[in-house]
DNA sequence: CTGAAAGCGCTTACAG
DNA sequence: CTGAAAGCGCTTACAG
């Protein structure tokens, strides 16, 4: 990167008349009360002096401590995961470890493509939120003993350590809310079943309103709400409200209702699920159910952090609580 | 990570009854044919049964190329910056490279900080984002001759490679979109003046509407926004239009508007920048300037790794096409 | 308290 | 075409 090769270990212990030994104790916090007051400082003077950065690629060879963590998420421009991501790159900052991020796309040969690279990276333990009810390459790291947690969605493994939202009771309070208006024709598009998020809240739908109309979305996305919304109003034109996967769908919910030529909250209310960024600025501004994703990630970067500490520690689930936010597209029956 | 460590190249090569400078060679693409294809393929054969999986960071330490490099941005939560992210990561990707993803939060010591930690892990450059038009940082790089280029924002130094949109123009559109609407009392809620944007956008709207009035924002943020069009407001009763520094300032500008018992477009027309994910969702949809994200982190990928491969290049700035995009928030002067 | 030595897992000029 | 050796920049048990 410059043109004069970057100073060496060797470089400050020669420059402060020690052994590069030495040196390396006087530098590192560890060790430095291992060396003589005055020979830390000298030694610490001609560090500064000469610029010198420790070269962390070769204190990991050496201690195979990489002090990098792989964090796996479907796609960033998804509006869920900035604040997730945000929450691990803190709480990984804290202890001196940094995130190696990698989007997937929901392509499963991607995924694995992009684990062996974080492999050979010699990250020491992974952040998943791409996680799948069933999932083959989480299923073989368990075997290989590879230590990583799951946030947001969980994998159906034992030992998994995660951290997830109490979906059950978001959904429970959204459908408590619409029933409060006086709803009683209420559906759900739900989100993909394969995920541990979709199946969860579609658990909790059906006991909070059981033998209601429920369509199943391909995916988390504006354009499969729209489809689902649509398949939803062929056969239950009378629908009153709609309680949606997350808030994408409800998204796809809003154009469906109107290019119908209804309005919402007027003739249908829709409630969503994240509380994704700028929820509030939408038309209309969208009630949801609030989760704290910053939160989710920190806890996330805490719960791996913890299990490369102690490998042996029990594998923990966070149950992050859920929070209904009344907003404007939710309104009284008609 | 597993219990049993992980296979090295000597162990893939005892396995294949070679040495392993004979298995290096045979493993990588770029010297596989310096060894008989059928040693070659046993090679193979043996790495692939021992689930070998290179030590990148061994690899780096010895060739010194981390296939790594830094990139700086001030927040992954602020929705401009997911999808320059992702265009950088997709061109990273498609060249062998990673991104290490670090927010500075706008706190020059903070970014010092982990320049510093990013040096040390060896990235091979850095892709900036959170240049100011006047960097002591980079000043600095510069002169240790690090490998950057900065997107969205550049630094009022030589040299350095950049990959900006076309603030000018696109400014010159919104006005002349707002003048075609019959507006002739036009505002701008200028950016921060420190930073390139800021500046680049102010010029153009003083350029291109003399003499009318401009209040500038500390931040690029809805607070700073609401603050900056309160003043303006107070001063300037008479606005019809705004042209806002971003689509965050916008929405600040909006809820003064709203605020003020006036609502946009009727009384006020509001023109953002950035087009921001989901701006078309927002109430009213936002009329703004499109800036194609995720081609300028993809294009500052590509300056940079052009960079890395002849450091004697010449510095390229590329300027990216600004689209004025018509939505709710612009209507006829009434 | 300090030094000398070994070694982390690779790659690559140098021999043969 | 393959092997033996050196070395990338550190850390750390082992001596002294």
């Amino acid at each position: 990167m410059t043109h004069d090769r970057a100073p060496t270990l060797d470089d400050v212990a020669r420059a402060a008349g020690v052994h590069k030994a030495t040196a390396s104790r006087a530098l590192n916090p560890a060790t430095r009360d291992q060396v003589r007051a005055e020979t830390a400082r000298r030694i610490t003077v001609a560090a500064r002096r000469l610029g010198y950065v420790p070269n962390t690629i070769a204190r990991g060879l050496r201690t195979s401590r990489t002090a990098a963590v792989g964090v796996l998420i479907p796609d960033l421009t998804n509006p869920l995961f900035p604040p997730i991501v945000r929450g691990i790159q803190d709480r990984l900052e804290q202890n001196g470890y940094t995130a190696l991020l990698v989007n997937t796309d929901g392509d499963e040969a991607r995924e694995r493509a992009e684990f062996a690279a974080l492999r050979s990276r010699r990250v020491e333990g992974f952040i998943v939120a791409t996680a799948r009810r069933r999932h083959p390459l989480l299923t073989e790291a368990v075997r290989e003993q590879i230590s990583f947690v799951t946030v947001n969605r969980s994998v159906e493994l034992p030992g998994v350590p995660a951290v997830v939202g109490d979906d059950a009771d978001g959904v429970t309070q959204a459908v408590a809310h619409l029933r409060s208006l006086g709803h009683t024709r209420i559906a759900h598009l739900a989100g993909p079943q394969d995920l541990s998020t979709g199946a969860v809240r579609l658990r909790a739908f059906q006991h909070a309103a059981p033998s209601s109309p429920v369509v199943e979305c391909a995916a988390y996305t504006e354009a499969a709400g729209r489809t689902a919304a649509g398949h939803l109003f062929e056969h239950f034109a009378d629908t009153t409200a709609i309680v949606a996967g997350n808030d994408l769908i409800a998204l796809g919910a809003l154009a469906v209702i109107c290019a119908r030529g209804r309005s919402c909250p007027r003739d249908v209310s829709v409630v969503g699920y994240n509380d994704m960024p700028f929820a509030d600025r939408f038309r209309p501004p969208l009630t949801t159910v609030h989760v704290p994703h910053h939160e989710m990630g920190a806890q996330g970067a805490q719960l791996l952090l913890e299990r490369l500490r102690d490998p042996g520690s029990p594998a923990r689930t966070v149950l992050l609580p859920a929070r209904l936010t009344v907003r404007g597209s939710t309104a009284p029956v008609r």
